[in-house]
DNA sequence: TCATAGGGTTACCAAAGGGTAACCAGTCGC
DNA sequence: GCGACTGGTTACCCTTTGGTAACCCTATGA
């Protein structure tokens, strides 16, 4: 039960993705990450100045896995075809590798009650139920959902970007060229299928 | 300053959704809130039960939103471009009218106090500018970033909805698919341009 | 065997903030 | 003018929880 330092720091920092990574930063409490550790509130403040300290820590080793992983991949191939392909393969290893990760850093339940998780939840997937219809029909069901969510994501990661920002667009010039990427993108995946 | 009952309300949930938008559901705190609305706290509980159902009341109006306007503009189409091209533009048309309520629902800040957004962001951007390179080289840099952005929400949106339900994927085979689907959309942002 | 250092615990403090009880005031109908 | 209804306020409670001070215990090496 006893640990050294380091490892002590280790395993706690191991034990804290996976409890924040469950229940989101405010509804977990250091108490609840000291008990997952077996251990008492104490210990933590003798290897991490605060609880943020705690979850920047896990949110940068996060990131970096994340970059090192994609950058690595896209470096690693010649051709943009094969950046591409090599880019979103590392990034779903990554996912698929180190989940508790990746729900940290981008979960719904990251930072929410479970109420409204389940309400944004319930939305995302409305709109990608929404938009499920017009990806081919002859690819089975579970595949065009996951497209769809793929479709959402997309529009919601360029309206982050734009809208975190402060940037100003024309959401019809806008909506126009994503659409033009989607609509390529998804007969190309009706061919390759 | 007095107004009646319904009109309070709706006054409050407009205000509210500036406010946690801004701040985040945690760090907003009922008294700002009630600051923000021009009034102090008890009046607030005369119209909601809890924070929560304040949270909730917003997060279901601004959901309602979204979904009526992608639903709407997909059903008027009639071919499956057109559909792509409806819903996105319904999209982007919704995010940059009801910008807080976007926010409110997708937003980085949305749960986090500042540190863990800037480092979200950072990340996000860094994973987005390694991937931005692979983009046309012909297209102006702006564009470009707000591309790679869109397809780092790609892989995100894949992603949370296949890890959020537990399903197992190979991150190859998907890696794949999904990387032909941007290969191709990339390729015709570029011609369309 | 005994001092000591480092890992760990108990018991506590203080602030923040959700929620409420009791009270006040203006306005409207009679 | 006057009761009473409704919108609003002040002042408070109480729980949760981040953070800490003081203490303990066990292994180790001289």
């Amino acid at each position: 039960m006893r640990l050294p330092a380091p490892a002590r720091r280790e395993q706690i920092l191991d034990v804290s993705v996976q409890v924040f990574a469950r229940n989101g930063f405010h509804s977990t409490s250091m108490n609840d990450v000291a008990d997952a550790a077996g251990v008492t509130k104490p210990v933590l403040y003798q290897h991490f100045d605060s609880k943020q300290d705690l979850y920047l820590a896990l949110l940068e080793e996060a990131g970096n896995r994340l970059r090192n992983a994609v950058a690595k991949a896209v470096s690693s191939a010649t051709s943009g075809k094969q950046q591409t392909e090599y880019g979103f393969k590392a990034y779903f290893r990554w996912v698929s590798d180190d989940h508790d990760a990746f729900l940290l850093l981008f979960g719904t339940r990251a930072n929410r009650d479970d109420e409204s998780v389940s309400a944004i939840r319930r939305i995302t997937a409305e709109t990608a139920h929404a938009i499920a219809p017009l990806i081919a029909v002859d690819i089975d069901n579970l595949h065009q959902r996951t497209l769809a969510h793929g479709l959402v994501g997309l529009a919601e990661g360029v309206s982050r970007h734009l809208v975190e920002r402060g940037e100003v667009f024309d959401p019809e010039v806008l909506g126009q060229q994503i659409a033009d990427l989607a609509w390529a993108g998804l007969r190309a995946v009706h061919r390759a299928d």
